[in-house]
DNA sequence: CAATTTTTTGCAGGCTTTTGCACATACTGT
DNA sequence: ACAGTATGTGCAAAAGCCTGCAAAAAATTG
């Protein structure tokens, strides 16, 4: 059997039952448990699956397990939150997607602002509803369990009927030669979709990300209009960004 | 059972009955009490839930401390929830509203379920969420911040394009005379569309808003399929809705 | 096509984690 | 106060894990 079918089989196994036991796949497989373990290790670390001691679980499962887990790189999300606050304004309607960073940006809003805001992550949601003087509208679809984003054709379509001031992406990549760059297919394009219905798009990212790419691509760095990151906007890590004429907070 | 499996297992149970035992919990997962307290204590490190002699408690529990009424009200929501929850066998279309007693439902499900559900209730959808095995569609529309439910004329047209299998609701009065009754015209119009479009309609309700009624009508008593109450279906309060023809569990 | 390099796999050893048990100690309710 | 549990500690067996290594398989190169 070879590798990327052994793979596929954990991977699929695991979906199928929320867990798989490293004894058990190394007699069905009929390999050693060496070789299920560094299977087990290589799928964990492009994040198919989550690695335990004797087996793997789940994606689904790990959420339960640890929901609360310590959110990466917290500070300097708060920096990249309270960076984005700012822009926003009375009366302004914003779409924003999911991650981390959203999150963190909707619990930086100030209590007076009184705004309308569009998103389809349930945690930004949650946040917004605590808001007492928010608008919220949700986008309906299919929930993405991993992403916790709706995901699917109707929110597409919703999303394309918008014309809101603002948009607010957390990204996972970006660099100037392939652009603002993602590894889920559904989420590109529903990334794209608001990009092309705002007037203005911002992207968050921690510095980290600067300068990466991943396989599939959003869009053009030129076609954002402000890209917020932890660093000072005068940082040498930004300078390309800034030449390029990128808005850089 | 894998560690982390077993430890997943005991924080699901902990939020679903508000306290765990550790002998209860040793019979049921079949490992040494040892164990058992072992991964309380590494619960209760992480802050999953909190650590008393013989077992643990939830950390909401913890927050409701004084108001005895809401106890009484939340066990029997929880009695409800578990009748509702026998109804609902895998690969279901279910369609379910909002409130207390629908988010008491969305804990009760077995983590074992494999079904659909259908929402615009944040709460609701933050519970379905976490569980590995459902699949989640979001409706989307404006949020209400009183009911944090989706309401709007795109939500009501999402429902009527569906066909669920059975729907749960919430409800706040019913009697013989005016049907279920609501007072926010809204929420009258969302639980018009979700009872029209599904096969079967459940009512949840506890005792006290029996024979109550409220300004707007939203279906007479026969549009309904199922009642269930905290009470057993041969209380006396229950007779004239058995009478009726309707089934009452 | 043969030689060479790279990747993959299994194995041996030493180490860590997990688990159940025994026993002394601490807590709980009557 | 006291009987009955629950808890913490130390310990040992078993299972799982990591490192390094060498053979086998696959890919690359001349």
């Amino acid at each position: 059997m070879l590798k990327r079918e052994r793979q596929a089989y954990i991977v699929h196994q695991v979906n199928l039952h929320n867990k798989v036991l490293s004894a058990s796949l190394s007699t069905d497989i009929d390999v050693s448990e060496d070789t299920i373990r560094r299977d087990l290790l290589e799928l964990s670390e492009v994040g198919k699956l989550i690695k335990v001691h004797g087996g793997a679980l789940s994606l689904a499962f790990n959420d339960i397990t640890y929901p609360s887990k310590k959110i990466y790189s917290q500070d300097n999300k708060k920096i990249i939150a309270d960076k984005a606050a700012l822009l926003i304004k009375d009366g302004m309607f914003v779409l924003t997607g999911g991650g981390t960073t959203i999150v963190e940006l909707a619990r930086s809003l100030p209590v007076s602002l009184s705004a309308t805001f569009i998103s389809g992550s349930i945690p930004a949601i949650v946040e917004y509803m605590h808001h007492p003087n928010l608008e919220v509208i949700v986008i309906g679809d299919k929930l993405s369990k991993n992403s916790k984003i709706t995901l699917g054709a109707d929110a597409l379509t919703r999303i394309k009927s918008l014309k809101p001031d603002l948009c607010f992406l957390g990204i996972n990549a970006i660099d100037l030669q392939h652009g603002i760059t993602d590894n889920d297919w559904d989420v590109v394009q529903l990334k794209q979709a608001m990009i092309q219905a705002s007037q203005k798009t911002v992207c968050l990212t921690i510095s980290e990300k600067l300068n990466s790419f991943q396989p599939i691509q959003i869009c053009k760095v030129l076609d954002i209009d402000i890209l917020i990151t932890e660093l000072p906007p005068d940082d040498l890590l930004l300078q390309p960004y800034v030449d390029a004429g990128i808005t850089v907070l």
